[in-house]
DNA sequence: GGACTGACTCGGT
DNA sequence: AACCGAGCCAGTC
């Protein structure tokens, strides 16, 4: 594998503001990596470099082994989650990368 | 070269 | 909501 890809999942990771999040699909997308395992395969191994919390599944929850961890961590942030408290809300915290700034009020969220 | 395994995703039951 | 299958692709054995 690319070390090069590897940067590029990395980078992109690392600047998801705190409070954002980003899904597999959408980082690979924006590192251009040929499909979301290949993200969580990049995390598997240097996820301790990078805020590995804020990329989560597709659906709002984190993988199964991290559950605990990820959520309170995310919580810790103030990111949104959901009434369940197992998944975060992906609509509203959703990083757009494209919108690079996060919303700038403390009214953040809601 | 298979076969199997993942921090995945999507569409169909 | 839960389960299934297909597509995905690098690693490992």
């Amino acid at each position: 594998m690319s070390e090069e890809l590897v940067e590029r999942v990395l980078s992109v990771i690392e600047q998801i503001p705190p409070g954002r999040v980003l899904s597999y699909g959408d980082v690979a997308e924006l590192a251009s990596a040929p499909t979301p395992r290949y993200v969580g395969q990049v995390l598997a191994w240097h996820g301790d470099a990078v805020p590995w919390w804020r990329v989560l599944r597709a659906d709002g929850t984190p993988a199964p082994h991290l559950r605990q961890r990820q959520l309170s961590l995310l919580r810790a942030e103030g990111t949104p989650v959901l009434p369940s408290g197992e998944a975060v809300d992906l609509r509203r915290a959703r990083w757009a990368a494209t919108t690079p700034d996060p919303p700038s009020q403390p009214g953040l969220f809601d």
